[in-house]
DNA sequence: CCGTATCCGATAGGATACTG
DNA sequence: CAGTATCCTATCGGATACGG
């Protein structure tokens, strides 16, 4: 009914876009790792979400030991840079005493 | 887990929060009439969590016939503002062809 | 007009175990 | 390491009816 917003509007997806902005292309258990409380089947389902929806692209890296990556698109990136005005308001409003942070303005670009 | 990101990463909460920064304080059904697919219950959750939050505020214009306003609060500003970005995505991603627009930039302030 | 109550289906999402 | 399979719960959210 409302088009992308559907997609992005939920936390996992917002975090997913945040992370990769701010720290670049991922392995699945490196997202898993940062992303506290999400379950392996959550993040599985919400790459796939994103992915298909040309927000991110899962790079095949090597096949034995497997190794994949996950990187924000072009399209993506445009994302997170419209994000980031939000996940500073976010970061204030929860204070910057969290454990995590959702911003980081000297992220890497285009790796 | 993830703070007041529980509380916004989620549709129908940003575009409550988009209509209301682009058109200032709206009654129940004025929201209700806006929002598409949005059924009287969920809009009622999601204002009072809104409120809750203090992202909003309850305003009683008239009890007889009831009136009431719901309108942003100092925060609930902020939030819009930071918003405004991510709303110019969406809207380019969707196509301004559809029949919603998610962002105005000459909203009206602080009624 | 402003909601709440009830009912119900869909799905987001956690826990855990397991495979290539 | 990168997921998938199962199972299960909780929440989201639509439809409708109704009360103040």
């Amino acid at each position: 009914m409302y088009g992308i917003l559907d997609v992005i509007a939920r936390k996992w997806a917002l975090l997913i876009i945040a992370i990769l902005g701010n720290e670049g292309c991922k392995g699945f258990n490196e997202l898993y790792k940062e992303l506290k409380g999400i379950s392996p089947r959550t993040l599985s389902k919400n790459l796939k979400e994103l992915a298909k929806h040309k927000l991110l692209i899962r790079k095949i890296v090597s096949s034995n030991p497997p190794r994949v990556k996950y990187c924000l698109s072009d399209d993506g990136w445009k994302l997170r840079e419209s994000l980031i005005p939000l996940l500073i308001w976010v970061s204030e409003r929860n204070g910057h005493s969290a454990e995590w942070c959702p911003i980081k303005m000297k992220a890497k670009h285009k790796i």
